[in-house]
Order: C-alpha cells, then structure tokens, then sequence
DNA sequence: GTGTGTGCAAACTATTTGCACGGTA
DNA sequence: TACCGTGCAAATAGTTTGCACACAC
C-alpha cells in the first residue's frame, strides 16, 4: 500500500500529503518506466489541471524521499520508476526504442570485478545497457 | 592520420572536405569524452566563428560514416568520442562526474547471456554504468 | 491562521530547422 | 559553375524559477 508508505514518509518530514504527490506516485509505479511527459499524461487522466512543473517538482521530492528513482535511458529522456523496483537492469533497443529489463544478477560478477579493481561501485538501479532486441535484430537482416 | 581517413570517407560519399568538419573530428579524438558544446569551446579555440550549429551537424555526419559514436552519459549530456575507440566501458560517477573507462571484456559473460537468454545483443560502445568511483566512496563517509 | 504546495507565466538550456550566402570540387 | 556546407536567427523540446493564490495541517 504505497499510500499509506506515501503519507507516513512525508509526515515523518513535516510534508503534506496532497493529492497531486499521491497521483503522481501512483502514476510511477503504474507506468514502470515513465518520463515526466508520459507522467504527466497519465496524471491528467485521473486529475486534469495538474501542471507539468509540479510533475517535475514531485518527482525531485519523491526521489529525495527515495520512494523513485530516475534512470537515462537515452536520448535525454529520464525515466522514473519506484525505488522498490531498485535491482533492475534496463535494456534499451536503440532500433524500436523498447525498454525490457533483466535481473541484476547478471551483473554480479561484474560488479565485483569492477570493485575489486578499480574500487567502483555499480549503482544498479541506475544501469542500462544499449544494444538491438530480439525482434529488431530478426528484421534487420 | 585521421585527416587523410576523414578526406577519403568524404570524398567515396561525394562530400566535401572542410575545415569545421577537420575540426570537428579532430576535437573529438583529442578530447576522448566530449559533450557537443565542450568540442565547440575546443574548436573555438583554434577557430574563432564556428557555430555551434555547425558541430552539431558535423557531430552527427561524422557518426553517420562511422567516425565518431556517442554514449549517453546521464543527465541527458551526450559525449562523443573516435569510433576508433569501440569498445570501452563507461564508469561515471554519481557524485564526481569524473568518467572513467575500462575494457569491455569483463562484459563478455554479460553479452553472452543476454544473447542466449533474450536475443538481446549489447551496444559495447554505448555502455555506460552509473555508480560511485574509489575517490568520492572515500570521502562518503 | 500559517506556511507549504500548486498553477501560471516566463526564463533557460540544449538542440533542430529554414534560409541565404560563401566556398569546395 | 553547381551545389554542398555554414552561419545566423528563429523555432522547438525539456526543465527550472518567481510569484501570488490555495489548501493541508
């Protein structure tokens, strides 16, 4: 129940709960992979008159309050999904532009190479690997 | 050379051999990580005029023939650098910025089981992991 | 009632496009 | 000479900021 995740976080900041932060949570972790365009659109759905510059400010909030998180899938589109789902590799099909994802433990090894030799920590969340698909890669030929 | 290289690629597509386009290229391989305006400030340098139009469309020319590529580095800045350098890894570093490189081969097991297991096939040259680097882990603390 | 959150408009950054002139071949 | 490539200016997309009103508490 997010909603309730949602509102004692905020109360525990001294933050109010309005329907606009609620909306806008819900619309995360509804889409999955969402840009703040794509956000907003589904907001409007439910609430029109909801303004795209408060799509962007609840989005640094609830990042802030580590409930999503946002990753660069490209182009410069940054993608939002809820911090939960942290742990997911995204694939991105620089063909049909479909986001997949994978689970990060495919990347264990790596992670532990790259910390072992260079001291670098992976932020999983936050990867994406670019490449063709499967379907795309059929029609190529 | 990379001149020579850059006339001939040109000349075999009928098109013209300039000075923004010598430039252009030349500031990309010199600066290994550059985001567009970066290699107009290089360029600027040695000539003064050149519009920021123009490396923009140089850039994108010169990705079309397969001299240069550009990863997606976070934020939404694009960084090119020679094709030449296919195959290296981008680590960047949340909290630095700094961009380090490493050998794709520790990906190997990576790209393989994506190919088995989902038909995807990864982007070496575009990859870029998200995380925190030796230094700033440091001062973490 | 108080102060935070929102909407609106404008500013800003990054990038793209249209058009006329200049330079390469 | 012919046409590609460039510079300039304006358009566009994405994002941020300032300010006044509204609503959660």
């Amino acid at each position: 129940m997010p909603g309730q995740t949602l509102a004692d976080v905020l109360r525990a900041r001294g933050l109010r709960l309005t329907a606009q932060r609620q909306l806008v949570l819900e619309a995360v972790l509804d889409l999955g992979h969402a840009t703040p365009e794509q956000i907003h659109e589904k907001v409007t759905c439910t609430a029109a008159g909801v303004n795209i510059t408060t799509i962007y400010r609840t989005l640094e909030l609830l990042e802030g309050l580590g409930l999503v998180a946002h990753t660069h899938l490209g182009h410069g589109a940054p993608t939002y999904h809820g911090a939960g789902d942290r742990g997911h590799v995204h694939l991105v099909c620089h063909r049909c532009g479909k986001v997949d994802e994978v689970s990060p433990d495919i990347f264990t090894d790596v992670r532990r190479k790259l910390s072992d030799e260079r001291g670098f920590l992976v932020d999983i969340g936050h990867v994406a690997l670019f490449g063709m698909c499967a379907g795309c890669d059929e029609e190529e030929s």
